[in-house]
DNA sequence: GTCATAATCGAATGTGGATTTGATTATTCT
DNA sequence: AGAATAATCAAATCCACATTCGATTATGAC
């Protein structure tokens, strides 16, 4: 899924051939069938692992017992990292949600291939990811809601507020290369420190 | 070039089919022939003219004789009102990037299409685009140094700032429903609020 | 060592979709 | 009107995939 995850970054899920994925991994195409039911499955498996290991990686910061500014410069560096980290991955959550979610039509189109038991486990699973990531945006106005209830915020439009910060973290998944002026922890601090000033009273 | 933009942002370069495209202006595949070399250059001409459109509102403001953090408000207002007027071409601007890096190992490829001579003149063309994009981004990085010069701005690492200034604007393309709760207007004036105070001293 | 199962592959299969071709029909210009 | 040019289309071409099939080769259990 790895290896999907960089052919994706660089070509993009219908570019990206089922060829190029097993080749990444000394495969056939044919052979990739055997542990993968389709081409969606994959992109889907990979969009659920890497979103499963930042919800993984933010359990303790939400459980921690520190005010919310500290919380959230928590997440915002636990997210940027991560996503500098694997940018195949944080760029696949950027570029190939949406083949997900027209992959219902698409799948509907091209009908006659899955029987509808199969398509609808696959919508539940679509759907399920989906659920997850609003579990993970949610954590973000949950913190902020509390740190404008305690005080410490400004009062902001939340919902804005969290779309603005995660298309920034977002974003980095597409211009980051490792190995260049700053570390992932470098910009995540910096961002982190912005996001800060701007809600700080 | 609209109405491409359009399916464009629903389904995807990839997924998109010139049939798609034409049917959305009542033609048929093969009539947009007349009109567009090839499926490349369609989507090169809705970048551009995206791209110009925002260019063209950005003159004004850059050459306005008012303080830094009067300019970048404009400039960050001016921007993700553009966006949000025209999300379909403002997410293309994000997801079709990469569609557009990749062209030239996909034209390539598929040698036999393109005669040599129309190969350079389209990456000729695509480079002038990513120029364009570039003098867009600077602008931006400009008036934030001089912001700091003149002692309003903390001092920030201006490049990693603007990333972050810039992935929050284009995803604004992504999220944006327009008759939502609130107008591009307010997103935007909600959005310059939050980083003027992150870069004020 | 043998059997069952998992992995792998080479070679089809079938299809969707970009692009071309060769007319046919509008427009425009004079 | 009549010629020249622009737009349009239906049908054909052609190929790059996703996916399937059948057979072959590891691997692990006992």
């Amino acid at each position: 899924m790895l290896a999907a995850a960089d052919v994706l970054q660089k070509r993009g899920y219908e570019a990206t051939t089922m060829k190029d994925i097993a080749a990444a991994v000394d495969l056939t195409a044919a052979s990739l069938y055997h542990h993968f039911r389709n081409k969606d499955e994959l992109l889907l498996g990979v969009l659920e692992a890497g979103l499963e290991t930042v919800l993984v990686r933010f359990e303790p910061i939400l459980k921690a017992e520190v005010p919310p500014e500290e919380k959230l410069r928590r997440m915002i560096r636990e997210h940027v990292v991560g996503v500098a980290q694997n940018t195949s991955v944080g760029a696949a959550m950027v570029f190939e949600i949406r083949s997900l979610i027209s992959a219902a039509d698409r799948t509907i189109s091209g009908l006659g291939k899955l029987s509808a038991e199969e398509r609808a486990a696959f919508l539940a699973r679509r759907d399920a990811f989906f659920a997850r990531r609003d579990v993970f945006e949610e954590s973000f106005r949950q913190v902020i809601r509390d740190g404008i209830s305690a005080g410490v915020f400004r009062p902001v439009d939340v919902p804005i507020f969290v779309n603005t910060l995660l298309g920034a973290h977002n974003w980095v998944g597409v211009w980051y290369k490792s190995g260049g002026r700053l570390s992932g922890e470098a910009i995540a601090s910096q961002m982190a420190e912005t996001f800060l000033r701007a809600l700080m009273k």
